[in-house]
DNA sequence: AAAGCGGGGTT
DNA sequence: AACCCAGCTTT
């Protein structure tokens, strides 16, 4: 059980979510299951402002997710756009197959079921099945954990990998109520979106600023850097990308070897590449070029 | 537990 | 140039 000044502490968010809530389409009381998981995919690692014009039209192509297992995974791969880790759009497609063949064309709601599904973490689960279908669960991401580790423990950014301690402490604070519990864990997200970044927090306009533990000791931290640099120029995973993005505006196979837009890419980098990502089944090969 | 996987906006 | 983002899968 939380004790009351945690509870007071949740409802503060709760009330806070309350007023200050985007009006994000994935929100709305008409908005199908499939379109929450939709959502919950393409916002793995992906900020809110990038993905929203890009849910608008693949929930407008594919309302069902049988209207999308119908589809080749090529035009998956291909509305994703640039959302980036185009791996995911491999297996939202996969993921909607599996829900054809194993769940009758319906989301399931089972916390096992989900998990099943390819693409589909813990956290992924769990905002499913609370703001799907309104169940009670513990929805952990990377807001939730900055915010709770913050206000209730002093320190400024979440630790490298979630441990189950943390994983415990976060579930004693979610309410017993499934509606109250699915406002905390909506609120709690979005007050680490908004309010309690990561760089910059606006203390001033946070609703847990006078019970924070981390504001009461001064807000230390704030500089160090939690995660480690990723390394980006170069690298195996932007001639990937630029590889990908040739795929997807070519209307028909494409010679990868030699090609104008890839003149600066070593071609022995150039070859990993297109072998992996033909391992990964994103790129095909065929006598006339490669293709989505 | 660690590595691999995109891309763009912000500072 | 570094940092960050509604993580997942594989080793």
């Amino acid at each position: 059980m939380p004790r009351s000044d945690d509870s007071a502490m949740v409802g503060a968010v709760i009330e806070w979510f309350s007023q200050e809530a985007r009006d994000l389409p994935w929100r709305h009381a008409d908005c199908s299951p499939w379109g929450v998981l939709v959502s919950e995919v393409m916002l793995q690692q992906t900020p809110v402002v990038r993905v929203e014009p890009v849910w608008r039209e693949w929930m407008r192509r594919w309302p069902t997710p049988g209207d999308l297992a119908a589809e080749p995974q090529a035009e998956a791969v291909r509305a994703w756009g640039r959302l980036g880790y185009p791996r995911r759009a491999q297996r939202l497609w996969l993921c909607a197959a599996a829900i054809v063949d194993r769940h009758d064309g319906e989301v399931p709601q089972d916390t096992e079921a989900l998990r099943a599904l390819p693409g589909i973490g813990e956290y992924t689960a769990a905002a499913v099945r609370t703001f799907a279908f309104g169940e009670r669960d513990v929805v952990l991401d990377t807001n939730v954990r900055r915010v709770i580790g913050r206000a209730w423990r002093a320190e400024p950014h979440p630790a490298a990998h979630l441990t189950r301690a943390e994983r415990e402490a976060a579930a004693g604070l979610v309410p017993e109520d499934p509606l109250e519990a699915a406002a905390w864990n909506a609120g709690a997200m979005e007050l680490g979106a908004l309010v309690c970044v990561a760089r910059a927090p606006l203390c001033e306009r946070c609703p847990l600023e006078r019970d924070c533990a981390w504001v009461g000791t001064g807000r230390p931290g704030l500089g160090v850097s939690t995660g480690r640099t990723q390394a980006w120029h170069g690298t195996d995973r932007q001639v990937r990308g630029r590889i990908m993005a040739l795929l997807r505006s070519a209307d028909g196979p494409v010679t990868i070897a030699g090609h104008a837009e890839l003149e600066d890419v070593e071609p022995a980098q150039l070859m990993r590449c297109l072998r992996s990502l033909e391992g990964d089944g994103l790129a095909v090969a065929s006598p006339a070029g490669h293709s989505l």
